[in-house]
DNA sequence: CTGAAAGCGCTTACAG
DNA sequence: CTGAAAGCGCTTACAG
């Protein structure tokens, strides 16, 4: 491969006018300037990642750190991996996707071998393992989901307290006065998925404000345990009138469960979900949800990162900040059933 | 950050020796290697990613090559994605993940960055646009799909005119005389993605060949498009008895359609998918398929990239290798419906 | 069994 | 506006 070097004697300059014209960082007459480019076009010169990360102590690579806890929803997890890829891109960074199911270990291994600029966490829990690694990382970090202690990083996640009045007012609003509601898998509590309490706690709390009945459920992981679940629980509904899911792969499977009982939202039970809209595509769900934003908790973790790895100055201290829920209305909600 | 310097003082030996002590490549005195490995960890020593590259020519680094084409089923993708990346580790590489749409340049220019020790390619299509930039690069190659060309790296994907033989020969063999058809959506030929004809053809010629009748539609990329193509192909397919559905988000959403149609498999209808079966549990599926191996391939792709990356002698030379089909029996089909 | 030194390919103060 | 040189932190022939 062509190294600077070779593009210096082929344009007749040295070594450093080239680098200087690669970066822009002093003034090049216009003559030489075209000299070089001209030799590096012929060349197909292009810097040597490992020299320059030597030479600079940055790789311009953002670490991404994905965490696959079993019981999770699989087809959820992309929708946060793509848009963060693709900001990062646009940013200029390139993204080392960390799988390893070791989280600690790769998080400590890949920050100190200096193989990336900044670090990126997904899925993060509420006292999640990797938060030791990451507070001893040199490197700035970000991450989407809710850590249990004062990170020292920046964590973005969806208001789900909000999430859940925001359903819970909804449906009062249109008249329910009993409803059922599907949290996560409950393991996923003991994972720490502080998700699912904050949205329960909050629905619990709001419904008993409203003096409205709400009858918890906890989903299942699994085929067949999802429709079984669900049988029972379209069986045993009694004067509940609507249906409040937040769990991927229990809402996945709610469609056919309903035409199994033939039951149609909202005419003879009203659904609000708590999904994206592109998960929502993805699954044909017709239920009004409100939207969890993986795209825009994802970028904004990029964004941020890509701000402090910069040395950008005055940024705000590190902290949790929360994505306000909105609500996509898709029919599946009106008043109750008689 | 300590360094290999730093290492070295502490233990009372060169750098040199701290370097042999790491890989092991001369043998050390049982002494010097205690000393030094306490220094090690006392310092958190972990070697500069950057400089050994510039070292060795090499990163330990797989480049990871993902296209998105639109009107494709992102849940799909990830079944990929994951094997690979685990695989990967297990080999002691790490994953750099690249979702940048225009994939030529960001193969370029990864490569030529030498960034990476390996290219694995995801998805590729017939006239696949990053072939010309795969050609040229320096780094072996590997990748899941089928190219047209000769490929000079190698190349597994499913045989998908086995698998079509496979699911017409069941289906004849139970009965079924007409069958229906899915194939993914018209727009994905354009795009090259030769699984689309192989199977096609394939089952038509089968069909042929065993006096079958078989009526063929393009699927669907987006709801309502996609239940809309459903209600017409479940109304108007007079004698067919059986359903083949090759293609990812028409199969989805096959379930809320039968049902929608008071329809049940295989009392009323035989049905044959075409996925895998993490995709078939995701999506709670309950039809016999061909199994499409998403974590075969990707693991092979990764395990003869490996070992061509080590340079391992005697390797059989590049070429396309096909996955041998399984029918997953899930009791979707049976003797034709009266 | 171990060390001194060259070299990998860049960037960037230092000089002019 | 440009060049010579030091330095980033490793690995690995070369010597002993």
């Amino acid at each position: 491969m062509a190294t600077i070097g070779d593009v210096a004697r082929a344009a007749g300059v040295s070594r450093s006018t080239v680098s200087y014209a690669l970066s822009g960082k002093r003034s090049i007459s216009e003559d030489t300037r075209l000299r070089i480019q001209e030799s590096i076009a012929q060349l197909g010169f292009t810097p040597h990642a490992g020299a320059r990360a030597l030479a600079t102590a940055q790789t311009r690579i953002i670490g991404l750190f994905v965490q696959f806890l079993e019981a999770e929803f699989p087809p959820a997890m992309l929708q946060y991996v793509l848009p963060i890829s693709d900001a990062a891109r646009e940013h200029g960074y390139d993204v080392l996707m960390v799988t390893d199911p070791d989280g600690p270990a790769a998080l400590q291994r890949i920050s100190q071998s200096g193989m990336v600029d900044g670090l990126l966490l997904l899925n993060v829990a509420h006292h999640d393992v990797r938060l030791p690694a990451l507070r001893a990382a040199r490197q700035p970090s970000s991450m989407v989901g809710f850590p249990g202690e004062a990170p020292g990083s920046d964590a973005f996640d969806l208001d789900f307290e909000a999430s859940a009045r925001l359903i819970v007012d909804h449906l009062h609003g249109l008249g329910h006065r009993s409803i059922v509601s599907v949290s996560p898998q409950r393991q996923m509590i003991e994972r720490g998925g502080a998700y699912v309490w904050r949205f329960r706690d909050a629905a619990l709390e709001r419904a008993g404000e409203l003096g409205m009945r709400i009858r918890p459920y906890y989903g299942e992981t699994q085929q067949p345990a999802i429709r079984e679940l669900w049988h029972e629980i379209l069986d045993q509904r009694a004067d509940a009138t609507a249906l409040v899911v937040h769990n991927d792969a229990m809402v996945a499977a709610l469609p056919s469960a309903l035409t199994a009982h033939g039951l149609a939202a909202p005419d003879d039970l009203s659904v609000v979900g708590m999904f994206s809209a592109e998960f929502g595509r993805e699954f044909s769900l017709p239920f009004t949800s409100a939207e969890t934003a993986p795209d825009t908790l994802g970028r904004r973790a990029v964004e941020i990162l890509v701000r402090r790895m910069a040395g950008e100055e005055g940024l705000p201290d590190p902290a949790v900040r929360f994505i306000e829920p909105a609500l996509v209305d898709r029919g599946s909600t009106g008043a109750p059933a008689a």
